[in-house]
DNA sequence: TTGAAAGCGCTAACAG
DNA sequence: CTGTTAGCGCTTTCAA
């Protein structure tokens, strides 16, 4: 490794101290330096190709500009975190948003035994931005500890942190109700796993409610929790098909499952929406890609991330402001996979 | 926040001398440290919450244990880098790796009028992963920047940096035969950007090795570049379907582009496998998804990231080791969108 | 076996 | 207007 161009060299080619060096640096105009003296640091530092240390600086600043992301592991021990594409463009418009303010992401899933507090504090990441899941054994950790942290997709939310989601109880009633509306009236719910105050709980009260307000009786056999993804769908679509021949739709609580349970009606030798509609969550591309294309529940990943971010930086920088909870809007997109009866 | 807990505190807790702290926190074995020091040290590390500060021992150490992950824009000023869920499993791959072996991921695009090697430079990373672009502007900074560089899927290599690819001559002739093994003559090229030595030109090249081989033709008007998008594949399906009607196989050189060349061959009336085969490449899980399913060029994304990181490794820690270009194999693998003539 | 102290690169208070 | 210097938290040589 060639050795580091430092401030001190830079400031012995510009023959100025590093202080000064420091200054037109750093654009601290309390400081009044002479544009001849700025100049010539200016064609020091290009000299040189003179670059910060940012170890150093966060060091000194006790700030690293730097944003953690923690997505969950779909599957414990499972390594492929990104197994859903939502993640991936929540990712992309997180990293978006944070470059444009100056700040760049680590990104670890982690090991057990290590808690990503440590991880955290090991970086001094200046702030925290967790996907999906509330970190219950961490938590008090993460207040102790004073690192601002934005909750995505969390409803365990006491109000200690900023956090962003979705009203996924108004999203299970969008969805469901779509299906009411066009005569359907046995409808199966399938999701991940069903936590108390989980995104799936809040999007299953939505179908409940659906269903009370249209006078619709709850099936508790109508429910099917299992994981997060695209073979579970198959799964439980191929099982639907076989054992509940009354039921005419499926709400399935992310596109990727959904996609699954088109794949698994099918292969059930039934077909989508012929015999069995379908309506997904999140409007990811996949729903377009599927056939028929999938009609869903529409949420702003873009937004989404780009909210988490600014919530981030906030309190970064306003520590004791009041913690908000944004919900970004819903919509359902019609598109094929949804008949009228 | 709170001040952080240093080598110090738990000096004084402990009642002995940051040093001592410092070797019993490193397995310094060199030094001997009665086992009573030990526990003492251990106790008030525990007690105190102390967790280490990894700038400060970067910037002693001048290694981050951190690596960087360049993904391409795919168009510019598009934010969404992740549009591709390529990247999304290959970056998962990555990480999972990198954990394993100690090190964290610093993911960022680059803005406008910043080069990777300065934001390389200013976190000390150990490592830089490039993928997809070989970053011509920059790539004598990063020569003389001595900084470890694995390029992925790039044939513009001098060898003075590792790199990772798959031999995408092979592949392209892979798809093509596969084609023309079940009777088909006229094949459409479907690929984003045809450049000099990138992945596409080489894939054409397997293309063309496959028609030569079997006697067949090179039609320069069968070739369709643009870009690796669904959105691509859904425009030049509808156009072959238009003006090439004696077309009866394509090959998309992305499962992404394949996913929209099916949707488009299927908007234009016309089926899949029925009147138009395709053949993709990568083997995401679009490939299973897409209806039918798409029969494609498997390359093994995650081997490929984990591979990445050990070069990357290897080049920290042996600089001077010969530079080696590894690639991952490839197999066809079958399933629905390829009808026998 | 342990401690004191220098120094990694940077910033900012203070002095000149 | 610019320079000197202390110190952020850590490692490691050298001395005790």
């Amino acid at each position: 490794m060639a050795r580091r161009v430092t401030i001190r060299d830079v400031a012995r080619e510009a023959g100025v101290s590093t202080a000064t060096i420091s200054y037109v640096l750093n654009n601290k105009v309390s400081e009044s330096i002479t544009p001849e003296t700025i100049a010539k640091v200016n064609a020091a530092v290009e000299r040189l190709g003179y670059v910060p240390n940012l170890s150093a600086r966060s060091l000194r600043y006790r700030r690293s500009n730097l944003i953690g992301v923690v997505i969950p592991q779909t599957e414990p021990g499972k390594e492929f975190m990104f197994s859903n594409p939502f993640y991936g463009d929540f990712l992309s418009a997180v990293e978006y948003t944070a470059r444009t303010r100056g700040y760049r992401l680590l990104i670890s899933g982690t090991s057990v035994g290590q808690s990503y507090v440590e991880i955290a504090q090991n970086h001094g990441l200046d702030a925290i931005i967790i996907l999906g899941i509330y970190p219950s054994d961490d938590i008090d950790a993460y207040k102790e500890a004073k690192i601002p942290l934005v909750l995505v997709d969390c409803y365990r939310n006491d109000h200690f942190f900023h956090s962003v989601g979705t009203n996924d109880r108004h999203g299970g009633y969008l969805a469901t109700n779509h299906l009411i509306q066009r005569g359907h009236r046995r409808i199966a719910f399938v999701s991940g796993a069903v936590e108390a105050s989980g995104v799936n709980q809040k999007r299953l009260f939505g179908y409940r409610d659906a269903l009370d307000e249209a006078g619709l009786p709850f099936d508790r056999n109508l429910v099917f929790s299992g994981n997060v993804g695209y073979e579970y769908g198959i799964e439980t679509a191929r099982q639907i098909a076989r054992i509940c021949p009354d039921v005419t739709a499926i709400f399935a609580t992310a596109d990727i499952m959904a996609a699954g349970v088109i794949k698994g009606v099918s292969e059930a030798g039934l077909s989508v929406p012929g015999d069995i509609s379908v309506v997904g969550f999140d409007d990811i591309f996949v729903a377009n890609i599927s056939s028929p294309g999938l009609t869903t529940v529409r949420q702003n990943i873009k937004e989404k991330g780009r909210v988490a971010v600014e919530l981030a930086l906030d309190a970064v920088d306003n520590p004791s402001s009041p913690k908000r909870d944004v919900a970004i809007p819903l919509e359902i997109v019609e598109r094929d996979s949804v008949r009228s009866l």
